[in-house]
This record gives structure tokens, sequence and C-alpha cells, in this order.
DNA sequence: AACCCAAGCAACCGCAACAAT
DNA sequence: CATTGTTGCGGTTGCTTGGGT
């Protein structure tokens, strides 16, 4: 009989972020940096567990996430990584430098699962028997028919490197997102003034903007697996946001420049932190700090196979869809 | 309009791994 | 080496929303 799990403590909220929690949250990292999650509560008065405001911060506050649809290839590369990988989320989402862990776990769980039950049904039962060459065949099946689908839009396609200004949603996007959800669904918001709070929310992305960064290993394996993304999907989220491109056109920029120094699995956007500082440099080592050296990432072997399988296989796909 | 149900997703929980002491 | 604290991951829950009746 231990102590209580930290969410347990009294006076810990639970539930639904509020875009002030969200405000106080990324303002604190903004100028603190993430990690040292424990400290946060304390030092933001934030009634979260550390962990609650880890998990905000990875999975929606973050810069670089991209929301809303899976592409089909964003779907083929989930089917294929967890044929490989398994159920390991994190794994699979440090190949979708935009996808959250969690995000792609819900995709799995609510899509991918039924795509492939139902793909299997109906395949030879010797290949079925293989999850690995099925979830393979699967891709390619659900990238033949997505190209089917896509129709004429197929050739709006283009590589993520060259559209990334767009893809990479900065947290403060995310908050603003959040802000335009949350006054919707609340005819009397609990903020004195949401014109005050929005406003703030600029001025929050406006400080963020400066060191919004991106990670080189994405870069890499986006153009090594070469991943795709159409515009109309770009296109249809903007509509959405406040001052969506107007950020962007600053992001694209900010974006280009700050590559090396993102450290996606910390969430780390500070470019000024670089991975040699002592409090980070084990986890960075642990997590693929090396990576955003100038040198070429040292790969696992797994991932050296990974990427060269894929590469071959995205060749092979763009060679047999029209998509591509 | 009211109710029901299923899908989707945000968030929580428990455990494992790792570092520090 | 053992203990403690912190972080990260994967499974799961439960709320919200949208569609159907």
């Amino acid at each position: 009989m231990g102590r209580p799990p930290c969410c347990d403590k009294v006076g810990i909220k639970k539930g639904p972020w509020t875009p002030e929690e969200d405000i106080i949250l990324v303002s604190y990292i903004q100028e603190h940096g993430p990690g040292n999650w424990r400290s946060v509560p304390t030092n933001t008065g934030l009634m979260r567990c550390s962990k609650s405001c880890r998990l905000r911060w990875t999975n929606y506050l973050r810069p670089g996430i991209k929301r809303g649809n899976f592409t089909p290839h964003e779907e083929g590369m989930i089917i294929h990584l967890q044929a490989l990988l398994g159920n390991k989320w994190a794994a699979i989402a440090s190949y979708l430098p935009q996808r959250t862990d969690n995000d792609i776990k819900n995709y799995w769980n609510t899509h991918l699962k039924k795509k492939l039950k139902k793909f299997q049904a109906g395949l030879d039962p010797h290949l079925a028997a293989n999850s690995t060459t099925t979830n393979q065949f699967v891709w390619k099946s659900l990238n033949e028919k997505s190209s089917e689908t896509m129709g004429n839009h197929a050739s709006s396609y283009k590589p993520i490197s060259e559209s990334q200004s767009s893809t990479y949603a900065s947290s403060t996007e995310n908050i603003s997102r959040l802000l335009q959800g949350w006054m919707r669904s609340s005819p009397k918001p609990q903020t004195t003034d949401t014109t005050e709070l929005q406003s703030n929310t600029n001025n929050i992305m406006q400080n963020n903007n400066s060191k919004m960064v991106k990670s080189a290993i994405s870069v890499a394996a986006a153009s090594k697996f070469g991943f795709y993304q159409a515009k109309d999907e770009q296109e249809e989220g903007g509509g959405d946001m406040m001052s969506h491109e107007e950020f962007d056109s600053i992001l694209s920029y900010e974006n280009l420049n700050n590559t090396a120094n993102w450290d996606k699995s910390t969430g780390d956007s500070m470019p000024q932190k670089s991975c040699a500082d002592d409090d980070d440099k084990e986890r960075h080592n642990k997590q693929g700090c090396d990576q955003n050296s100038s040198d070429d990432p040292p790969l696992s072997v797994l991932e050296k196979w990974l990427l060269d399988e894929n590469v071959g296989q995205v060749e092979e796909m763009m060679e047999l869809s029209p998509m591509f």
C-alpha cells in the first residue's frame, strides 16, 4: 500500500485542459524548456500533475504537431511499421515526426484495425496468416485504392520538404484552435475576457515563433521516405485557424533555420538548448540527440534496415501508383 | 424533438526504464 | 548494490459528438 499516484493528490485537477492552462503551460515551457516536469505544476500554479503537463505538451502543445486526417501514405507507414515493430507507438511515431504516439495509437485502434480486418477477411488465408506480409499487402492495396479515389488530386501531392511551413503547426496554433473550439462550446466563457485571452495567445505565438524548430531526423526521414501531402488537406486545415497563414509564413523561415536543434522526443523546441547540456545529456543520448548533429545520424540496424526497405517500397509504390 | 448508439479522441493509469544518490 | 525519484510508454477509460431511429 504505497502512496497514491501523483494525480490522485487532493486538489489535482482532472479532465480537459482549458486554454488558460494551455497558455500558462506553453509560457512556462517557452521560458524554461520542456523537461523537469515535476517542477512545472509547482512553478506555474497549475493544478495538474506533472504527468498531465508532460502529456499535454507532448501530445498537443509542442510545435510540429500535425493534426487532422491521416494521409494515405501516413496510413501505409503506420501499417507497415506496426507490422515491423508491433505496438511500439513511440517508435512508430518517430518515423512520423508530425504525429504523436497517442494520435497514431488512436488512429490505429479506431481506423486501421478495422481496415486491416476488412482486408484480411478478403485475403488468401496463407497470406493472411503472416501479419507482416498482410500489412504490407494492405498498405499497397490501400494506396492503390486511395490513388483511385484521389483521382486528379494526385498531381497536387508534393514532398513535405517543399511544403513544411504549412504542415508544421506551432504550439500556439494548437492553443488558438483549442481556444476557438472552446469559445464555440462555451457560450459564457469562464475567463473575464476572451479577446484578452486571444490577445495573450497571439503574444505567446509571436514569442514562440522565434523558437520554432524542426527535427533534423524528421527532415531526413521525410526526404528519405518521401512523405507526401495533399495540398487540399493543407488548405482544408487553414480555414478554421486564427491567423494561420500569417504564422505559417513566419514559421516557414524559422523552421528551416532551426532544423538542427529540434529534439522531437522531448518536445524541446528551444534552439539555444544544445544537446550538450548536462541536464539533458543522458536523455538526449538515449533518445537520439546525436541524430541532430551535422554528421549522418547513427541509425540502429533495425532503423537502417527499415529505412532501406521503405525507400525501396516507397519507390516501388511511386512507380506503381499514379498517386505519386 | 428526444433518445439511443457507436465512433473518435483526449486524458488517465499503471508499469517499466533509467538516472541519481 | 539498493533505494528513490522522474520520465516515458502502452493500454484503457470515459466524455463528446454526430448519425440514425
